[in-house]
RNA sequence: GGGCAGUUAGCUCAGUUGGUUAGAGUAUUUCCUUGACAUGGAAGGGGUCGUUGGUUCGAAUCCAAUACUGCCCACCA
């Protein structure tokens, strides 16, 4: 067969990953073998993969792949995640965009458009995974809006509510005005803007003074139930008892003292508007204050600010600083840096604000996922980088916001009378069971099952007095918050919620490793913990109650300017694209090659296009071992005598530990470049070179398959990371019998190497360099052949690799010799020197000029070294093995430097 | 404001319990194309390890201070 000039990705990658489907070595089944679980962070159904993904997602396949070489039954599940607000945001932007309006849909219509918005752009990271060549368990696709998905959710709602552990309260929360809901805390960001401090008189009523406070809100002057000032500051004791008027709607309020005010601030003087303010709600609770809400939910004015009413509140900012002013009242205003929240999802302001929301208790919760990490059994990488931050988050945590103003999610399962009173259940049916069943507002749990037990009646009567029916009951129009689902993932792909006990949780479950970004260790990672320890009993053992062993943490993937990527800075650069341009492998290799875990990595195509060249080196290392082939002759010198043969063995095995060594530690960078070298230098750059025969001569047959075993080795070893190509050229190397693919071939034992063998490897491949070094700076032709002529006093050292030695610096043979050659030009390697002799005239003068630079060198070497060695402390406190080292060191370096000198005089 | 990381060659990064006068890749320089590969080969130059102080016989490595960068948390109007 023609093997083309260079490899082309596109012609093979999709052939090999539709062989791998089609021999079902991505499915998985329980068996008697050890299972190697991962659970893939499911993305958002409606985007598209970015490098943050990209990143993650090979990490995945390399342990995957990796262990399912190794013995391990792989299983690794793919899926999605619905992302109830980021999707319906884009669903509402598309029906905009058809001219509908969200509101004016029922909620049927709306789920319908936003499924067909998933069918259609949900496939498409589905795809990006399979042109990356993820080995996931296409059978397990799962999606946390699936119908026993779905169920699962309301279940742990139910539970956790029974449980007491879920409450309905009126909080303060973050409020998101352009999708009109809630959002939890973790959903807000924080920018620092420039804004301004607005300085605003206020006149205290019954005198003709004023009061001055400073506020970066003046829209909410309408809401103010107060003013507040510190009890120790002086200029305001007068004040106590008084009231204030506040400006534009004219209303007493009174002037309360708190410390929590910081005197030094502004003027010293707080206007209090408990419903648009955490800290001011606070004060609120504190003082018994009223809350007057001027804000609409989608952030125009309501009726309640008597002014404005219906304004957008940032236009409202403006006229109020102008009303201010006409009256004025307005003092100065001043440029003021402050930190300004935004939504996660839609980028809008967000607003504080009073609401009835859904809860989850955290605190419980927290503390045994805290010990899961702390004390074990779940181990973080890197190190404890982040350890520390998930400690603070748990020790400090707060209690979970749930529901969401949202029609795309679960719909919370709380059923309304029209007396207003609730009841949590699956169903409608059940929450009408609970009604009949009567008791109190919130059963606990073991009332709640007797009363499903208990049959039907056909009326109630409310605590209004009014009877109503089954079909009067209203559910709540809110849906769970994302990661309320999400937080099940490990336990629910495998159906442990709604089919508890089976085969697949008992036997995946805990999955092995989770591999994700840092930025969701507290909406996820956290949560996820939290979700196993509370479904699983404690009967457990803790070991089969957490929801993995280990936690990779892969770091944020930023442009070459160090900013992060994101869609607004168009940075991100197209998976498909990139695959399109440099091929799979090189993608992976790429993104691989600097990204130890924890750190961020500055994403560069350079290191893209090294990947591509890797792969053109791979590709074209296998045409020169093809072009042997031909030319194989019956072995003849024996392959085990052959020093290359020899020396590489014990490299690969070598290599083959320390690799080892680097996945048990996850660093998985580290052994990519461990194999780049192995591959590219060693075998490529040296053990090719050295069993290469002359021109058009015949290939030892032994020498050729060991050859042959060593690529095919090193296919194997580097499949986790670049799984297209070395299938590929694994396959090219020889005919295979079916099922003999590199994907499911078994690694096996890693044998001993030889120390002194690679030592001596070392030794050649120095003299190699320093004799070419030599030939290049005397200007020595590379086809102009050498005499050869080696002064040493280890004369065996040089029978082994003669021969590779003679080759590789163009010598016509190897001559041993007693004697210094005056005049010859001379390579000094250690202890031996080697003479390089040419039919003409050589200058050597640049050659002494080198000399003489080593000399310097050394000599100040040995003069450090001596330094040490003459200090009695160094001698008395220094370990021994230390001590000797440095002996050597001086042995060695005062032989160099007279074998130098020697060098020097016969010049 | 609090906490956590990082600072090593032009650039991106290794450097695992302190012990050869600091290593890769990339970029760069010189030379080399009918013989696997110019997406290549051979060879070279390039760093007082952010700064200052300390511990030690010995510090890129440990400690303290400091500067800068990044992240997380808290959210003073």
């Amino acid at each position: 067969m023609e093997l083309s000039k260079n490899y082309i990705p596109s012609a093979t990658e999709d052939r090999w990953y539709a062989h791998w489907l089609n021999k079902r070595y991505f499915n998985s089944r329980p068996d008697g073998r050890p299972a190697f679980t991962v659970v893939i962070p499911p993305p958002n159904v409606t985007g598209v993969l970015h490098m943050g993904h990209t990143l993650n997602e090979t990490v995945q396949d390399i342990l995957v792949r990796k262990a399912r070489m190794s013995g391990y039954n792989a299983c690794w599940v793919p899926g999605s995640d619905h992302a109830s607000i980021a999707t319906e945001a884009k669903v509402v932007g598309m029906l905009k965009e058809r001219g509908i309006d969200k509101n004016s849909l029922t909620r049927p219509a709306f789920m319908e458009y936003a499924y067909e918005w998933k069918d259609k752009y949900g496939g498409i990271i589905y795809h990006q995974i399979r042109k990356l060549g993820c080995s996931v368990d296409w059978d397990r696709v799962s999606f946390t809006m699936d119908k026993d998905y779905y169920d699962a959710v309301i279940r742990i709602f139910v539970d956790l509510y029974q449980k007491g552990l879920i409450y309905r309260g009126a909080r303060m929360i973050n409020w998101d005005p352009a999708a009109r809901t809630a959002l939890s805390d973790e959903e807000v960001e924080y920018r620092e803007e420039q804004g301004k401090l607005y300085y605003v008189k206020y006149k205290i009523d019954g005198e003709d003074t004023y009061i001055e406070v400073a506020t970066q809100r003046p829209e909410t002057i309408m809401g103010d139930t107060a003013i507040c000032v510190n009890p120790s500051d002086e200029r305001y004791l007068g004040l106590k008892g008084k009231s204030a008027i506040v400006p534009l709607v004219n209303r007493k309020v009174p002037i309360i003292f708190d410390t929590y005010v910081d005197p030094a601030f502004g003027t010293g003087a707080l206007k209090v508007t408990p419903a648009h303010d955490i800290n001011d709600y606070n004060l609120g609770l504190k003082h018994g204050l009223p809350i007057i809400d001027t804000l609409n939910e989608d952030g125009t004015l309501s009726a309640a600010a008597e002014i404005l009413v219906g304004m957008e509140r940032f236009a409202a900012r403006k006229k109020v600083v102008e009303m201010l002013g006409a009256e004025g009242l307005l003092v100065k205003e001043e440029a003021h840096p402050t930190r300004i929240g935004f939504s996660q999802r839609t980028s809008a302001v967000v607003e504080p604000r009073i609401s009835t929301q859904w809860f989850v208790k955290m605190k419980e919760m927290a503390e045994p996922a805290l010990k899961a990490v702390t004390e074990g059994p779940i181990t973080i990488h890197p190190g404890d980088k982040f350890l520390a931050t998930y400690k603070y988050w748990l020790e400090n945590v707060k209690d979970w916001c749930i529901s969401r103003q949202l029609w795309w999610g679960q719909q919370i399962p709380a059923w309304y009378s029209p007396d207003g009173s609730l009841r949590v259940a699956a169903t409608r049916e059940e929450a009408w069971k609970l009604f009949a069943a009567g008791g109190g507002q919130r059963p606990a749990g073991q009332e709640a099952e007797n009363a499903v037990g208990n049959r039907a009646a056909e009326t109630v009567v409310g605590t209004d007095g009014k009877t109503f029916t089954m079909e009067d009951l209203v559910q709540d129009e809110d849906v769970l918050d994302t990661w309320f689902s999400s937080w099940l993932w490990p336990i629910e792909v495998f159906k442990g919620v709604t089919h508890p006990g089976n085969a697949d949780i008992n036997y995946y479950y805990p999955t092995s490793v989770l591999v994700t970004g840092q930025d969701i260790i507290f909406f996820w990672v956290a949560r996820m913990i939290m979700a196993g320890l509370y479904y699983f009993p404690d009967s457990l053992p803790i070991e089969k109650r957490i929801p993995f062993r280990d936690v990779y943490f892969t770091g944020m993937v930023r442009d070459k300017q160090g900013r992060k990527m994101s869609k607004s800075l168009g940075n991100s650069p197209d998976l498909l694209e990139l695959i399109e341009k440099y091929g799979a492998d090189a993608v992976r290799f790429g993104i691989m090659i600097s990204s130890p875990a924890g750190n961020d990595l500055l994403f560069d195509e350079s290191a893209l296009e090294q990947g591509r060249n890797f792969n053109n080196k791979l590709w074209n290392a296998l045409k020169l071992v093809k072009m042997w082939e031909g030319r194989v002759q019956p072995e003849v010198e024996g392959a085990a005598d052959h020093f290359a043969v020899q020396w590489f063995e014990s490299r690969l095995a070598s290599v083959r530990a320390e690799l080892e060594k680097l996945y048990t530690d996850f660093r998985l960078s580290e052994a990519l470049k461990t194999l780049y070298s192995l591959i590219w230098d060693d075998f490529c750059s040296w053990y090719l070179e050295w069993v290469k025969p002359g021109f058009e001569q015949a290939m030892d047959g032994g020498v050729y398959a060991k050859t042959v075993y060593f690529y095919e080795e090193l296919m194997q070893l580097l499949h986790p990371f670049m799984p297209f190509i070395t299938e590929e050229l694994y396959h090219l190397l020889r005919e295979r019998t079916d099922g003999d693919d590199l994907c499911v071939r078994e690694f096996e034992a890693i044998g001993a190497f030889d120390a002194p063998v690679l030592a001596q490897g070392e030794l050649l491949k120095e003299v190699i360099t320093a004799i070419r070094d030599a030939r290049n700076k005397a200007q020595i032709k590379p086809k102009e052949a050498i005499q050869l002529h080696i002064q040493t006093h280890v004369q065996a050292t040089y029978q082994a690799i003669g021969t590779i030695l003679v080759k590789q610096v163009n010598a016509q043979e190897i001559l041993f010799t007693q004697d210094t050659q005056e005049g010859a030009l001379t390579v000094v390697v250690g202890k031996d020197k080697f003479y390089l002799g040419i039919d003409r005239v050589v200058d050597l003068s640049s050659q002494k000029e080198e000399i003489q630079k080593e000399l310097v060198y050394l000599k100040g070497f040995l003069e450090s070294v001596n330094k040490k060695l003459s200090n009695e402390r160094f001698v008395q406190n220094a370990k021994p093995e230390v001590i000797n080292l440095e002996r050597k060191k001086l042995a060695d370096t005062e032989a160099k430097i007279r074998v130098i000198e020697e060098t020097l005089a016969g010049l």
